[in-house]
DNA sequence: CGCTATGTTGATCCATATCAATAAGTGTGG
DNA sequence: CCACACTTATTGATATGGATCAACATAGCG
């Protein structure tokens, strides 16, 4: 592992509060790792070896069944995932691939288990983190479980809007594809979903999206603190 | 709180290796409730006030949005639920009613986040609490997103199935319209669903479940241990 | 017993998926 | 640098799963 990412590792969250001590055996266990494109890094059903840190790049997570595929998220730096597969042992419920070329921290489970079960502060930190991952997917299930697709695709907009800090012009920044599957839908719906939401204020054009009426989107929307809020 | 109810708390993989004086402290600040049906006990949008505990009846998770509203989650003895609000001191993200006459446990949220501050092994079974909790939801996510509402139900029948030991034949447990929430249809639609299923090996006739050909069932539901187990 | 909830069934409508064709990018090798 | 191949995006036509509306049946419950 380079030298001069540790420090940026070690400002997670996630490892920020811990023992140096411990924080030396995860690192010195740990491999660094650039990969291409399109590469599969785990696949769903294997069991969890290794806790991923993604430094650069972005990977999709996404699921399968009986021939059918869908994108779960797309994380980007810098974060961690499959936590909980690694916590528990237990094999990953999901699929990871690159979306973009990524650098990437594996560290071994066993060496995250075992610094888990001896250092209090990692194991809070560790707590936070769940706890947010397990209210995002809830936010998610609400998301789709109680609106329709032009209103779920309404309320992205808005939630990249206030992600990019406000900026009422910016990238989408994934393939509509793969947009689509994480929003519930099929491409084509989500073609069609994009033309009916030019009258309510937001055009998507290539790459790029534009809000030109932000209370018509607001208002078609209706944006929930329960379902949107990226923190808390 | 009544006594003989605390050695059974106690035993609860949350509190089992946790220290008894921090124990203790929860214990004794907690309150210890009977509620009739029907009642709801927390509202989305809330401070976290309480952690909750089941100790007997069962109690239902929805949310809603927009005048609409779904069921997340049915909730029984004994476990926990809103435990990942409490950890973060946020917003309660889902309501919760009593389906039945109930008894449940209260425990202030801020004994239990000054206990898992201190308490080691408090820590780590939150953790490992929450971790299943995060995976069943993810699990709930590929179910929506990647099967139909036909095949929603055949995994839900083989889930009880599995759930009550194997038994072919065994009591449905929840109103209709409740399930169809839970398995994201309409009450018509789950009437459907019911008597399409009939021919695949599996009756629903009223409050019983009988499977008369699981190998059908089985055929058409294609069962999946990274969706539908119940542990791991 | 009614009364109110819940469940069923039928008719219809709507959202979304699917299928098919075309257009527009994107990358590769000559 | 262009031509070709291949993937992705769009658009139209159609099919279908599921929702909605309405009527009726049924079952709890006071």
């Amino acid at each position: 592992m380079r030298a001069d990412d540790i420090p940026e590792i070690r400002a997670l969250g996630l490892f920020r509060e811990m023992e140096a001590e411990n924080f030396d055996t995860l690192v010195r266990g740990g491999y660094f790792q650039t990969f291409p494109p399109q590469v599969d890094l785990i696949t769903e059903g294997d069991a969890a070896d290794f806790l991923h840190i993604i430094v650069s790049g972005s990977v999709e997570l996404y699921a399968g069944w009986n021939a059918r595929e869908t994108s779960m998220a797309t994380v980007g730096p810098i974060s961690t995932f499959i936590l909980a597969a690694t916590i528990r042992d237990a094999p990953y419920l999901m699929s990871a691939r690159t979306v973009e070329k990524s650098r990437i921290i594996l560290l071994p489970s066993n060496d995250v288990r075992e610094v888990f079960e001896r250092d209090h502060a990692f194991a809070r930190a560790v707590v936070t983190e769940l706890a947010q991952c397990y209210r995002s997917v809830i936010k998610n299930t609400k998301d789709l479980k109680l609106r329709t697709s032009l209103e779920r695709l309404a309320n992205y907009v808005l939630r990249r809007h206030h992600g990019n800090g406000g900026a009422l012009e910016f990238e989408l920044g994934q393939e509509k594809r793969r947009l689509a599957s994480l929003l519930g839908m099929t491409p084509e719906n989500l073609s069609r979903a994009i033309k009916a939401l030019r009258p309510h204020g937001a055009e998507i054009d290539g790459t790029w999206v534009r809000i030109t009426q932000k209370n018509d989107l607001e208002r078609l929307a209706k944006p929930s603190r329960l379902i949107d809020d990226h923190c808390s």
